[in-house]
DNA sequence: ATTCTAAATGCAAACTATACGCATTTGCAT
DNA sequence: ATGCAAATGCGTATAGTTTGCATTTAGAAT
């Protein structure tokens, strides 16, 4: 699917077929993918882009805004997503790396407290949240006993 | 430093020299290392630990709880300290680095309703906050106008 | 103290995620 | 249609980490 023609233009970017597909796959999962999640899903649509390529184009969109780019301590993979205006955290699952995009944020008012108190002034914060999965946790479970 | 000959057999694992010298190391610093960082603190005592022990070593003190590993966003390198017995977070002057450890963790209430929500058996998190120090702060509006 | 054995280590090589150089192809302005 | 800068494919490099295997070591048994 071609987006519009200048949406690629606007951003000083040419509108090319990888950075369509690629923009098609993150447009349409709920999940953060990885380079190579992304690479995969084109495969299996018969669309053949080297992964060298799929790493340049993701980049590109990291530096333009479009996309979002995170690590997360327990996969030793960069993980990407179209860039919401809302910041968001992440639940990854410690067994199979499966990831939630959180909505909303649990530290508007705890940041308001921790000014108040430490009177630093607080630009940010990096959260991450851990656990098992609906589908590992049962395996995590039954391996304790 | 030789510690309590049991320290290392309490937790089922030999009272060997390599894990001394990584403990000695991960004992005496204030701020995450990464295996390298160890590696070469060793080294210029005139330690000689192989690179891959140095890891082994860390995984095993990971497994068995001892130390904590972490990743940075800035860096693609694991860090290790030593695990704390209550978790904590830190707020993080981004000019400055002068850090504060936080009491208490504003997630507790948030975890569970998290685990309702999503249906994951949440295991932790890790949150650090970023911002300018009552020191910093003030430069910091300045070069804004 | 000496002997014995499983576990730990050193070393080289493998592995994995990502980046890069360069020849070829493509998008797009003319 | 043409020309050219930018994008891509392909092979290779790099960095951090892991692994297979031969050797050494810790600590239990004698
Ligand atoms: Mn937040
Ligand atoms: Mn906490
Ligand atoms: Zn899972
Ligand atoms: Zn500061």
């Amino acid at each position: 699917m071609q987006r519009s023609e200048n949406f690629f233009a606007h951003l000083g970017m040419k509108n090319t077929q990888g950075r369509n597909h690629l923009l098609d796959v993150l447009e349409k999962t709920e999940i953060p993918l990885t380079a190579e999640d992304i690479y995969l899903k084109l495969k299996e649509k018969s669309i053949e882009i080297n992964l060298s390529t799929v790493y340049r184009i993701l980049d590109l969109f990291v530096a333009k805004g479009i996309v979002s780019k995170s690590t997360s301590s327990i996969s030793n993979k960069s993980q990407f997503e179209l860039a919401k205006k809302e910041h968001s955290h992440h639940l990854v699952c410690i067994q199979c790396k499966k990831t939630l995009t959180l909505a909303g944020c649990p530290l508007k008012c705890y940041e308001k407290k921790l000014k108040n108190k430490t009177q630093y002034d607080i630009t940010g914060h990096k959260l991450e949240i851990f656990g098992y999965c609906p589908d590992c946790k049962f395996f995590a479970n039954k391996q304790e006993e």
